[in-house]
RNA sequence: GUGGAUGUAGUUCAAUGGCAGAGCACCGGAUUGUGGUUCCGGUUGUUGUGGGUUCGAGUCCCAUCAUCCACCCCA
């Protein structure tokens, strides 16, 4: 085989495109019931405004940019996210927003991050985020939550979990860093080797080693939920109240970080247990100083964005059988170079009517076109041959009933649309 | 980025260093223009790619590409 797609990147086939209909039908819908308009923005953005939103010290920035050089030597990056780019549109396009009214946006596409493939982990990859902007309230941080969660109800997707915490502002969470580092290394030496070189990175990890000693000793450690200032606590506060107006379960999880640094107060994912290590289909949080760092009006803000190949892959591991699209419902069949043309204009008229409709090879035997609509869930195939050009009378078979009608050539394509419509 | 496993037909998988095979799928046939079963027949192919060892390599060695697993991190 000569071409392969690259590293990391892999074609959506025939058969599979279902699977993406109808998880992004599902988007599509609870988003439009919760007043998102859809946007689209570049698939590459300037380097910087990664560098600047996502932060240089995180793995994405660090390791996993594609980065490039335009002919004029503009530093250029391939998306590895999709916030970045919204909040660059609001600032860049002073898009209104109010408190009374919060901007409602989502969007849906390929993400670029270079990270060693797995399952469920490519380099090329698809999400869809759903952002409210404008509203400090705590009831747009629900209000996104519950958005994710009801799609992954209303898709079918097993088993999630909904972890909340709360980040702090940039006041708390500096204290809380000073704080946490000063218990960590005070007994620096009997952590592992990981835990040591988390400490200076990103001391929060400490809390994920499974390393039992580390876990002995990390038990004791400041937790940042006590560390909140007033009005991020009572922020938090807020959001578990509305989620639990909305019935949505969730865990406060004080372990969910988030590897982006615009994030402020809420942080969320949600989580899976049966994909191996990617056990995240998504998550979010709150980006309150995020647009005005771009550039724009001091402007709060919150969303969510989910992997869609996560959502696929746990679908296809729990069984669901995505629906059919784009079932044939006609086969012409002409018998002789005669009928022909009398079998494209029968196409054309069904097609007029809607009805998906194909002509048949004619080198190929009745028999095994009839046998192709079998295999293929046809409905109706609609011979035509020299006694039908004669008689004006075309056979028409009902390939589920394994019946067959006589019907005048005028009217075939009202007995098949009537029977398709299930009126008979 | 670190460590490891794997790569043979469209697909699932066989083949001791000695002629590349089976099921499913696909295509054709079983008396002229009629069916999912059955029967018969056919193609499944540069054994991921490139080198090397050998009289001889799918098999052994090296490189490379890709996939998968665990880290790291995340979607």
């Amino acid at each position: 085989m000569k071409y392969q797609a690259p590293r990391g990147t892999y074609d959506i086939l025939p058969e599979d495109i279902k699977k993406w209909h109808y998880i992004e039908n599902i988007i599509r819908k609870l988003t439009s019931l919760y007043n998102y308009f859809e946007v689209r923005v570049p698939i590459f953005e300037q380097l910087e405004l990664f560098q600047r939103s996502v932060g240089e010290d995180t793995d994405i920035v660090e390791k996993e940019m594609y980065a490039f050089k335009d002919k004029k030597g503009r530093e250029l990056a391939l998306r590895p996210e999709g916030t970045a780019s919204i909040a660059r549109m609001v600032a860049e396009h002073n898009l209104k927003s109010s408190k009374k009214k919060p901007l409602r946006l989502w969007y849906e596409g390929p993400m670029f991050r270079y990270s060693r493939p797995q399952k469920g982990r490519y380099r090329q990859f698809y999400q869809f985020g759903v952002e409210c902007i404008g509203s400090s309230n705590p009831i747009v941080d629900a209000e996104i939550i519950a958005i994710g969660w009801q799609i992954l109800q209303e898709a079918k997707v097993p088993d999630v979990s909904l972890e909340i915490n709360s980040v702090g502002c940039p006041e708390c969470s500096n204290d809380y860093n000073i704080l946490l580092k000063e218990f960590l290394y005070k007994d620096k030496d009997k952590y592992c080797a990981d835990c040591q070189r988390r400490m200076d990175q990103n001391p929060l990890r400490v809390f994920d080693c499974k390393n039992n000693s580390c876990r002995q000793l990390i038990k004791n450690a400041p937790r940042m939920l006590d560390s909140l200032c007033e009005e991020c606590a009572l922020h938090f506060e807020g959001v578990k109240n509305n989620l639990e107006m909305m019935k949505v379960p969730f865990n406060v999880n004080p372990e969910i970080v988030r590897g982006l640094d615009y994030y402020t107060k809420t942080a969320f994912e949600y989580k899976i247990n049966y994909l191996g290590a990617q056990d995240a289909l998504g998550g979010g949080g709150r980006y309150d100083e995020l647009i005005e760092y771009l550039g724009g009006k001091q402007t709060p803000a919150v969303g969510l964005s989910m992997g869609l190949e996560r959502i696929i892959l746990s679908l296809e591991k729990s069984g669901f059988s995505f629906p059919e699209e784009n079932i044939l419902e006609v086969l012409v069949i002409p018998i002789g170079t005669c009928a022909l043309q009398a079998s494209i204009e029968m196409i054309q008229e069904l097609h007029k009517a809607d009805i998906s409709a194909i002509i048949a090879d004619e080198s190929s035997s009745v028999g095994n076109n009839l046998k192709f609509c079998d295999k293929n869930n046809v409905s109706f195939a609609v011979l035509i041959g020299d006694n039908e050009l004669k008689s004006g009378m075309y056979v028409v078979k009902d390939i589920k009933k394994k019946a067959q009608s006589e019907i005048k050539r005028e009217e075939v394509v009202s007995f098949i649309k009537k029977y398709l419509s299930g009126v008979v």
